[in-house]
DNA sequence: ATATTCTGGTTTGCACTGCAAACCGGTTTG
DNA sequence: CAAACCGGTTTGCAGTGCAAACCAGAATAT
């Protein structure tokens, strides 16, 4: 059945904003910064940043911090579990949703 | 861009038990009674009520009533727009994701 | 020098929401 | 008549997403 297959979905991307910031970073191929997530999604800065927080608690980004030019830059990847939890995530809806055109 | 069409998702389409009825739902060809979607979904009662009222206010599932041996029985199918939304989903989720493959 | 503003985020407070427990009207059983 | 049962609904609480407030350091202004 369908319905099973949902529920092995990573609870922490089914949330709109989250399954976005994961394909944004999925595609990119190299690291891209707060700055530029938070232009591409449209989020205000504190809503981002907790984003962030819980997917790199949950192993599915990468977070790193240096300094550029004296200014903190944060950078952030999508680890190989990230990739394998969206690609299970897209395997997973279709199975389940397929059949019901 | 890939997260644009995930923002066009129905919101209450982002919960993966609400997905999860909405696809049995879809998927059957006669009304679903209350008994076989707790069944099929393994949720509570109550979880299920609450899930079932409020895809009824969205439009995406309607809710029939009637006695059949003195006793209730509360039946639920999808709507036009419930399939449509569950299309859309589909179609969403899969350009946003499909290209990170 | 020091005050003000800007940059790059993080933490906090609140409003909302999913969940299971408690509840409720009616029915069957003891 | 009481007790258990059926078919759900409502309530209370715990968890969470959001934006506002906050914070440290750098640039700019006075």
């Amino acid at each position: 059945m369908g319905s099973s297959e949902l529920l092995k979905i990573h609870p922490t991307l089914f949330d709109r904003v989250r399954l976005a910031i994961m394909a944004h970073l999925s595609l990119a191929k190299r690291p891209v910064d707060f700055k530029s997530l938070l232009a591409e999604l449209e989020l205000t800065r504190g809503n981002l940043s907790t984003h962030m927080k819980k997917l790199e608690e949950d192993g599915l980004v990468q977070i790193d911090k240096t300094f550029v030019e004296r200014k903190s830059r944060t950078t952030y990847c999508c680890t190989s579990k990230g990739r394998k939890e969206i690609r299970n995530y897209l395997v997973a809806v279709e199975s389940a949703l397929k059949s019901s055109l």
